[in-house]
This record gives C-alpha cells, structure tokens and sequence, in this order.
RNA sequence: GGCCUCGUAGCUCAAUGGAUAGAGCAGUGCUCUUCUAAGGCAUUGAUGUUGGUUCGAUUCCAACCGAGGCCA
C-alpha cells in the first residue's frame, strides 16, 4: 500500500468508525455478533483511551465467563487480524477494551481537518430527505420575552445541525395570527386607540390595548361579544378589519426582523401562519367524521384518546370556536402534502400533552405510519431567579431590551480591553449574541433552566465569548505569521511544503527513542480534534445541540492549555513551527464549524 | 383528582446502565518585560430519603418527601 493509499483510507473513516470496524470483525470472527444487540463504544476518560467499549462485560454475562479473559479474547482476535495499524495500543481494564489511537492516525486527522475546511464534520448521511421544522412562533401584536428566544436559538441550531448531515431542512414560523383574540384587539383600537402613540411604539402600545380590553371585559362581559363579531368580521373579508389586521402584522414583522438580526437567526423558509390555515380546517373535520372518531359531548366536538390515556381532545369548543390542536392537525396535514418527511417542532415542554393528542390522531388517521415522522423537541420551561415570569407581577423580561442591553455591555468590555480594535459595535452584538446563544444551547434543552441575568451574559468561564476569544487568539497567532517570511505559508500551513512532500510526516520521524516528537499539549489537542465528526453525528441524532456546545468548551480548554505552555511563533525550528501552525489553524476551524452549528459566528478579532 | 417532568457542590449546569460523579461561577493561593489575562495553574466542596433489579445505578423499578407543568 503507497502512503498516498494509505493517507486516503486515513480520510475515509473516523476514529470511532475505525474502532468499531476493527470490533465487529473481531466478534463475528469468535462468533459471539450473535449475543449481542448493540455495540456500544464510548469515549472514555482520556487517561484509559481514545475510545472505549464494554462489549467484553456485556458478553462475559450472557455467556457466564470471566470479562477479564473474554476482554483479552477479543484484543487478541483484533491483533490477528493484523488491522489495527491506525491504533497505538488495545488493552483491557477491569473488563473494558480500550482504544488508543496512532500518531499517525491524529496527524492525518489535523490533514484532513485542513482539507476539508467548512466540510468537516459534514456527512451525506441524511441522503437528502426533506424535513420540516417549526420554531419561533411569535404572537402578532404581542411583545417577545425571553421565553421566544429559546425556541429561536435552539430551533435555528437544529436547523443547521441537521442540514448539515445532509438532510435537506425548511424552516416554518408558524406565526399566531388570528383567532378570537384579534377580535378583542380590534375592538380595543376602535374604542381607546391613539395612532400617533401606536405608531411610536407598535406593538408595546397594541398590547396596552389588549391589555385594557380584557380588563374592561371583566366589567362588562357583553363586549366579549363584540369583540368576536369584530373577528367575524375579519373572517368574512371586511376591509377596515382586514386592513388593520394587515397593518398589526407588519408592525409585528418589524419586531422580528430586529430579533432575527440581532441574534443572526435564519429567516425562516416558510411563513405558513395560523390564518393560512383557517380554511383547511373544514376538510379535517370531515375527515374525522368519516373514518367515525368525531364525537359531541356537552355540545363540542371531541376525539376520544382514553384509551391511550391522553384523556380528550377538544377540536370544537361547545360555543363554536376552533382549537389550535384542530388548527395543528390541519398544519400537519398539510405540510405533509408539501413532500416533508418528518416535522419537527421545536415547542415548549407544557405543550406535550396537546401535541401527543395531536400526533395519536394523526396516527390514527394515517398520516402519520413511524412515530419517527412527527417529533416534539420539548425545551424547558424558562424561569428567573425569582420564579416564572409573569405579566401580573410585572417580571417579563423583553427580548429587544434585554439583547440591547447585552450589547452595551460586550461593547464596554471591548472598549476596555481592545480599544482599537475596527466595527467594535459589529463585534460587541457578535458577542453578545454568543453569549445568549451559547448559554441556552450548552444546557440539556430537556431540563428546565432558570435563567439568570449575570450568568447569561457573563462573558468568562465556560461561555460562548469564551469560544470566541480562542478563536480570535488563535487568529492573532496566524495573522503574526503572515507577516514573517514564509513564502509557502498557507491554509494547510506545516502539512506540505511547495514540492508536495509531507512536512509533517519528515518533521515526525521516529526520533532515536523510536517515539515520535509530539509534546503532550499538541497530543491531547489533536486527541480532541478527531472527535468532532462522531460528536456532530450524535448531536444530530439525539438531537442536542448541548453536545457540540460542551464538546467545543474542552476543546477550547484544550488548546488554551496549549496555548500557555507552546510557543508557536517564536518556535525556532521552522518544521516544529509549521506543524503547530497546521495544528492550530485545524483547531480554529474545528472551532468555527462547531460554532456555525450552534448559530454562533467567530469574529477574527475581538 | 388524572397524567407528565424534575430533585447532583453555596449558585448554574454535565454525566441517555460503566471505570476515581465532571465543569463553570462564587471562595482561596499563584500567574501579564513572553503569540489577546474574556486566559492559564493549583485548591475547598455534591447524587432528596428508603428499599429493589444488576457484575456495576445519578441513570431502570417501587414507595415516600419536595418543586414545577399540563388537562377537566
């Protein structure tokens, strides 16, 4: 095999994918594939190995011998093999198997890191399938509060997570438009509304409206009544209300395009909202009484989920009106027509039980065959400190303000630690951005979180301007370098020099002691590095973005450690200084497609 | 009342049956004539309670205690 061939099989198989290989043959080889369900391979602590797997433990159970022997079984078969080439060593433990990755294998990863640049990390995997995913749905005419940015920042992390296993993403607002409740807001603006105050501040003072309104219901109940026939009205076509209806919307379209800017939110693909629906919803009903799951009770129309144990599903209340689980049955109907494959929700965790009612009709109906097809990523709830916030104590915090606010304070943390850096501004909303972002990303999205101011925008510690402020050092380290004279510096800087030959395959000769001539520092960063492409994977099929986000803090730590006890342009030895250069450059990729994946972008100076 | 989450260090969180339960913040002590100290190094400190299943349990099961949510 030339030592191209072998750089090429290098490139094709990850680390773990290479374990597992070597695995599987080994135990089809003893025959033992046959007690096992799954193979599990970990990654262990670093002192045990590169991975780890407890396959040996498992098996030693079902088969009532010593995991011990089994284990040193199983290594042996793997050496026979004569294929573990790309490891430096397989031992067991009290019944582990540990893996160790080569030296070489860690070099051809930084090579292929540098190679593929954007790509890395990116898989074909999803074969293209088109899938729907729905986050960020705002309310017209009601002000954003912290509670929308979780859906938007872990919504739009999906959304490129995924694609980037080659599935092909669109995304969907589906913003709340209609309903009862314009009606009321209708009915405020013709009784109290003031244009010239609403025009100041949109939608602020059209909540004010809303807010008064109901306040005044409370009083006299009739205006209840007005209120819906104001929203009959706007059902039926009637201009002014159509107008005006119209007129909230953009308002409200505004207030996004802030929030979309300000936290470099993709726009979604699709704006399929709740009034795009209004007239698909007949046909559901009809289907429901055909196929004979409509029933009335106490003069609504219902759906019986008892015997799942989902209770009762309400899709026509008993005075006539909708429910938004009629409307979301007709959303997905829909949607599916559209040639999606599987819809995502990214909503929060209070609304399971409604969406489990939703997804069991749907499954009953046939529109939905897998549970696979239709997905609920139920975020948790936000709190403060101080508990949930609440309108009635006057808690909620606003989304616009509250960025602002974050904004002002990385842009006074720039002032004072890199005065003359250029688009401070730009850099200060990039950072604040990141520590929004990254806050709420590096969290389990299952777990409830309690959001707390000083931590959120912190700006040290395991944070997103953390991972940022790595990225712009390691930046600094390579813009210094261009700056010295070396001509055949570039990209793939220290991995070949102009006549094609591997630099760092000479610099890593066998030194006398036949070990190779790689500290401990650059060991456990090119140690990290290879994980990224396993860990993306798993992001994308557990669907958590928290573990890129915990990945890139070890990483960042990682090469931070290097980054105090390494010298890299100040190295002497020009070969020892062009590998570091390769390692580092590899590292603040890595670094920037995880942080692309999480929606955060990597300013090169901060 | 029925159903669903969740209890891990002073605080905020990791650990989807594995090895010595990891981090960050806060605290303490070092570290800027040296590639950005938004950094690095060291150090104090935890699985709500009681049982069970398992070679192995923060993880699975049961009961209890406590917090939150959804549905009438």
């Amino acid at each position: 095999m030339s030592s191209e061939t072998t750089k090429n099989t290098y490139k094709a198989i990850t680390g773990k994918a290479w374990v597992n290989h070597l695995l599987s043959n080994a135990l089809s080889d003893l025959k033992l594939t046959f007690h096992l369900e799954k193979l599990d391979i970990s990654i262990p602590e670093n002192e045990f190995g590169d991975f780890s797997t407890n396959t040996a433990l498992v098996l030693a159970k079902k088969l009532k011998v010593s995991p011990k022997e089994l284990a040193q079984k199983i290594i042996e078969q793997i050496k026979l093999g004569g294929a573990e080439t790309r490891l430096e060593s397989i031992e067991e433990k009290t019944g582990f198997i540990n893996f160790r990755l080569s030296k070489e294998f860690l070099l051809a990863e930084v090579d292929k890191i540098l190679e593929l640049g954007d790509l890395y990390g990116a898989s074909i995997q999803g074969n293209g399938e088109k899938i729907l995913i729905e986050y960020f749905q705002p309310n017209v005419a009601k002000p954003l509060h912290l509670g929308h940015l979780r859906t938007a920042i872990i919504g739009d992390s999906l959304f490129r997570i995924l694609s980037s296993q080659g599935f092909k993403l669109e995304s969907d607002t589906h913003l709340g438009d209609w309903g009862t409740q314009f009606g009321l807001l209708l009915l405020a603006y013709k009784k109290y509304g003031d244009m010239s105050l609403i025009e100041k501040d949109p939608i602020n003072e059209l909540n004010k409206l809303y807010v008064k309104i109901n306040a005044e219901i409370e009083k006299d109940p009739l205006l209840r009544e007005e209120g819906k026939q104001e929203f009959v009205k706007l059902e039926k076509g009637d201009a002014e209300n159509r107008k005006l209806w119209k007129q909230f919307r953009d308002w409200s379209w505004k207030e996004y395009e802030v929030i979309y800017k300000d936290l470099e939110i993709r726009k979604a693909d699709n704006d399929w909202p709740e009034s795009f629906f209004e007239d698909k919803m007949p046909a559901v009903l009809n289907e429901l009484k055909q196929k004979g799951m409509l029933k009335e009770s106490q003069g609504a129309q219902i759906v019986d989920l008892e015997e799942q144990g989902l209770g009762v599903a309400v899709l026509v209340k008993s005075d006539g009106g909708t429910t938004y689980l009629l409307r979301d049955l007709a959303t997905y109907i829909f949607r599916k027509s559209q040639g999606f494959k599987k819809q995502i929700y990214v909503v929060d965790v209070r609304q399971s039980h409604t969406l489990k009612q939703t997804f069991a009709i749907l499954q009953q109906l046939g529109h939905i065959v897998f549970p696979t097809e239709a997905v609920h990523v139920a975020y948790g709830f936000l709190t403060l400190p101080e508990g949930a916030m609440s309108t009635r104590k006057g808690t909620v915090v606003g989304a616009a303000d509250f960025i602002k606010g974050v904004q002002e304070s990385a842009l006074k943390i720039i002032e004072e630690k890199n005065p003359s850096l250029e688009k401070k501004q730009e850099v200060a909303n990039k950072v604040a951005s990141s520590a929004l972002k990254y806050f709420d990303l590096s969290h389990n999205l299952r777990s409830d979180i309690v959001f707390d101011p000083k931590t959120a925008i912190s700006f040290e510690g395991k944070t997103g301007p953390y991972l940022q402020y790595t990225h712009a050092r390691i930046q600094g380290i390579i813009r210094k370098n261009q700056n010295v004279d070396l001509p055949e510096l570039s990209v793939k800087a220290g991995i070949k020099n102009q006549n094609g030959h591997n630099v760092v395959a000479s610099f890593m000769r066998p030194d006398k002691s036949g070990d190779y001539n790689i500290n401990l520092h650059e060991l456990l960063l090119m140690r990290k590095l290879q994980y990224f492409p396993e860990i993306v994977k798993s992001a994308a099929e557990n669907m958590l973005p928290s573990t890129i986000a915990n990945y890139l803090f070890e990483l960042a730590q990682s090469f931070n450690s290097f980054y105090q006890e390494v010298p890299v342009v100040q190295e002497e030895n020009i070969e020892l200084k062009k590998f570091r250069l390769g390692l580092i450059t590899a590292t603040a990729q890595v670094l920037r497609n995880g942080l692309y994946l999480l929606g955060i972008e990597a300013p090169e100076q901060m």
